[in-house]
DNA sequence: GTGCAACTTGAAGTGAGGTTTAAGTCAACA
DNA sequence: TGTTGACTTAAACCTCACTTCAAGTTGCAC
């Protein structure tokens, strides 16, 4: 257990020394000491920083990230139904990344005068788009 | 073509009248007429809303979709070189995405005592988090 | 002990993408 | 002709995740 200051805890997080006081704000770490005013970490902090890093890739607010360090009804962790449902919607979310890449693809491949007028186009157009903005 | 007012984009676009009405302030749409003060649409705006839904999904902002609706340099469309720049880096988001999905499902299969001593969770942790914010 | 770079604080600002509000207008129906 | 409900506007407000600012304090090197 390695004591750092914030300079430390910044430079080998990659956050800035704003942003570790605005999670100590908002309750997603703390310094455990200070030296004076200034605050001392220990540097586990390091780890909870990647878990939080972990938690806004897999799509959670650090409010929700937040939530997950304490406790509620009795339970620490996420629960695994909701873990593999985040999991889903995430491997949803890269399919749609997947389909509009290619799409682009499409786009730069096509040799359609304009791609409106491309029917290829207007399949994958409507096909991406899970909003109903196309009419019928 | 049929003209539509307001209402009517909404209910088949999926967007509200005051995102219409923020989106024509920002060029990215308009109305071709009035009816006294009410706006009317003919019915291309859905398919230009459509186009914007696909800028929005392939990563671009609104203000640079924008500028892809109006010639820029003699240009008036996105050159083959950046769209598929573009559709690498969706790409990437989505292996991005897909391997924190397999983290979760891991974390939510583990039966570890404690994630943080898993010393698979551990290693994929690593591996996700492109920055560098664990200690080396 | 003196200087100063690096810390401290609360409050205000940022940017993206809208939404809400207040006050007013008006097309359409009865 | 009167009512009403859907529209109009500009401006303020919202959320999220930070960043910046101004003013004040202090650990540490010299």
């Amino acid at each position: 257990m390695y004591r750092l200051d914030i300079a430390q805890v910044s430079q080998r997080s990659g956050l800035r020394p704003s942003t570790l006081r605005y999670y100590e704000k908002r309750g997603l770490i703390a310094s455990d000491g200070r030296r004076g005013l200034r605050r001392e970490y220990d540097d586990s902090v390091l780890t909870r920083l990647a878990l939080i890093a972990l938690g806004q890739r897999a799509g959670y607010s650090l409010d929700e990230i937040g939530s997950l360090f304490r406790p509620q009804g009795g339970k620490y962790e996420l629960g695994r139904l909701e873990l593999r449902k985040q999991a889903d919607k995430l491997r949803g979310q890269a399919h749609e990344l997947q389909a509009t890449a290619d799409l682009l693809d499409h786009v730069a491949a096509c040799t359609a005068p304009s791609h409106l007028e491309c029917p290829r186009f207007q399949r994958l157009l409507k096909d991406t788009l899970t909003a109903k903005v196309l009419p019928p």
